[in-house]
DNA sequence: GACCAGGTCATCA
DNA sequence: TGATGACATGGT
């Protein structure tokens, strides 16, 4: 069945190029394939609607949880506005919004991104999901890649990430509430919780928490945002990547995740 | 063949 | 705390 939604101040295509989830796929009229909530959709924007295709009904509010929709993006605004630095990436991606996106997807989908490009995660996401499920859109849970070996994963061009997924799949398919019990914490002590995994250092558990929790107070850095945050704010001066946090805390505040996403995703298209 | 990609880990001072 | 090199893989 084919629907739409209103979306007054959103922006899909900036939303699902900008690297927060790897399960999509792109076609050619910036329709966008996947799964949602366990549910295989279609996405299409024109204008102010957003036309979903899917053999499900009543998807209305999935989607619209999904993707935010019903966030009030204001104060992210105000910050992209007031700077003359960022105010091209306001007008160019206004709209862009952080995806609620499942908490275990995050944790998987970051593991795999460390020292690696986007193009790659993507084909290592689809080749496990062909895999384990059989159908290129739908992840297998922790209990799914608990059941074989880490080997699997290595063969299917994790290199040596292979060692982290599985040893992290194991420890959550063994823990029924692991996730629930990180989404009761706050921010630091989500941190340090998720930093004790394999492969999950203070980037990827910020993005993990970012994208997995809503916790719009991390503020990942990878080597997009040292580079474009040291261009515009410290004259290209070798800073580190901890100060560089403790600058966009201090300069962002609780929203210094969202403000990322408009710098990494303005970085990456070449427009700061 | 070197360098890079949404870094992490072990090791050493 | 901070610096350094290894780590899989594929693209440029």
């Amino acid at each position: 069945m084919k629907s739409s939604i209103v979306v007054p101040d959103f922006n899909l295509e900036a939303t699902m190029d900008s690297g927060q989830v790897f399960g999509f796929k792109k076609y050619d009229d910036k329709s966008y394939e996947g799964e949602i909530s366990g549910r295989l959709v279609v996405l299409r924007q024109e204008k102010q609607k957003l036309y979903f295709e899917t053999g499900y009904s009543d998807l209305e509010n999935t989607i619209s949880d999904f993707f935010d929709l019903k966030r009030d993006l204001r104060p992210i605004y105000s910050y992209l506005t007031q700077d003359r630095r960022l105010r091209a990436v306001y007008t160019r991606f206004k709209g862009l919004r952080l995806i609620k996106q499942n908490p275990w997807y995050a944790i998987a989908g970051f593991i795999i991104s460390s020292n690696n490009n986007i193009k790659r995660i993507q084909r290592i996401w689809r080749a496990v999901s062909m895999y384990f499920t059989g159908n290129l859109f739908l992840f297998p849970d922790p209990d799914q890649i608990s059941s074989q070996t880490e080997m699997t994963l290595r063969k299917l061009g994790l290199g040596y990430r292979a060692r982290f997924l599985y040893k992290v799949a194991c420890k959550i398919s063994a823990d029924e509430s692991y996730i629930e019990n990180l989404s009761k914490m706050n921010y630091e002590t989500a941190k340090l919780k998720l930093m004790e995994l394999d492969g999950v250092g203070p980037k990827v558990a910020d993005c993990i928490l970012l994208y997995g929790f809503q916790k719009f107070e991390a503020f990942p850095v990878d080597v997009w945002i040292l580079r474009i945050v040291r261009k515009l704010y410290f004259r290209n001066r070798d800073i580190s990547k901890e100060k560089i946090k403790a600058y966009a805390k201090d300069k962002w505040g609780f929203y210094s995740g969202y403000v990322q996403q408009y710098l990494f995703h303005g970085a990456r298209m070449g427009i700061l």
